[in-house]
DNA sequence: AGGAAGACCCGGACGC
DNA sequence: TGCGTCCGGGTCTTCC
């Protein structure tokens, strides 16, 4: 599910091939996955050049050139992907490609296209004649904000762990004095922006330590071994192309790549990596927790 | 106060 | 097949 590589990922792709476009077409299927009337949405944002793409936590913010931003957070399942036209090998506009995929009529271009981007949910045709989908923005959305709005809704993230900032001794300035346990710690998004279930599960894994641990239990070096396994893990898989299963662009064999290195998560019931007892699975904080008993205290 | 628990969003999977 | 129920993760709200 879509962490910080994969919004990571997805930011480098954005800034590569979307930066400086032209929003000229907008086409928005869910209407609850804006924050305006679908119409107005349409009528304010096309015209628009994406000025930047920065990212927050597990937030996209496209800077748009009249001062205000589009917001985008992906929550369980969405996706990104973007066509190009070029792709279409066909002299189709953007209007027919956006119509053929929003009809359901697409055999002909899901024939071209080996991966036609499934339940769009808004879609921007861009000025160099490619047309960008968001998917599935189910329980995900994308909001057009003023940059107060944009301010007030991200001013209660904490840290970022790519910070250069964010450092091993600002991890364990920030853990003093916690009580509760580790895993809820590590996904609250007050304490660290962007960490969710797959990597805070495989960052306690890399330092050994139960995801139910008190944090008051926790000793000084080994919260630095977690600090040193979060960030690793976190740049391992950027390096690697992240976990999203499906690619950003017809051309991308990138995206996916760190699928097979995961250690714990949603490995219930199968072999430890490192000393083969079998990964269990227990509610921790409400959420899944995968862990081995053996390699973790 | 801060930590824990529950609610909510939605679609897909599963059981009867 | 169809209906009800549950699950999943991030965030927000409520409770203790």
């Amino acid at each position: 599910m879509p962490e910080i590589p994969e919004m990571e990922i997805y930011k480098d792709y954005l800034n590569k091939w979307v930066k400086d476009k032209r929003i000229s077409e907008v086409n928005v299927l869910r209407v609850k996955s804006v924050n305006l009337e679908s119409t107005d949405f349409c009528r304010i944002v096309i015209g628009k050049r994406i000025k930047d793409i920065t990212r927050r936590g597990k937030y996209i913010i496209f800077h748009l050139d009249d001062g205000h931003f589009l917001l985008t957070h992906m929550m369980l399942d969405g996706r990104l992907f973007l066509l190009p036209l070029k792709d279409t090998k066909k002299d189709q506009s953007i209007k027919e490609v956006m119509s053929e995929v929003v009809n359901s009529e697409a055999e002909n271009l899901r024939q071209r296209i080996k991966e036609l981007p499934e339940k769009p949910s808004v879609i921007f045709g861009l000025s160099d004649d490619s047309v960008l989908f968001f998917c599935r923005l189910t329980l995900g959305y994308l909001h057009y904000l003023r940059k107060d709005e944009l301010e007030t809704k991200l001013g209660v993230l904490g840290n970022d762990p790519l910070d250069p900032n964010f450092d091993a001794q600002e991890f364990i300035r920030l853990l003093k004095g916690k009580k509760g346990m580790i895993k809820p710690w590590l996904m609250n998004p007050k304490n660290i922006a962007g960490v969710g279930n797959a990597y805070s599960n495989e960052a306690l894994f890399g330092a050994g330590i139960l995801p139910n641990r008190l944090i008051s239990t926790i000793s000084i070096a080994d919260r630095v071994k977690l600090y040193d396994s979060l960030i690793n893990i976190l740049r391992d898989s950027i390096r690697l192309g992240g976990d999203m299963e499906e690619p950003f662009a017809p051309w991308d064999d990138f995206t996916g790549g760190y699928n097979s290195y995961f250690k714990v998560y949603d490995r219930s019931g199968k072999p430890c990596s490192v000393c083969q007892n079998v990964i269990e699975k227990s509610e921790v904080g409400g959420r899944n927790a995968f862990f081995c008993s053996l390699c973790q205290q």
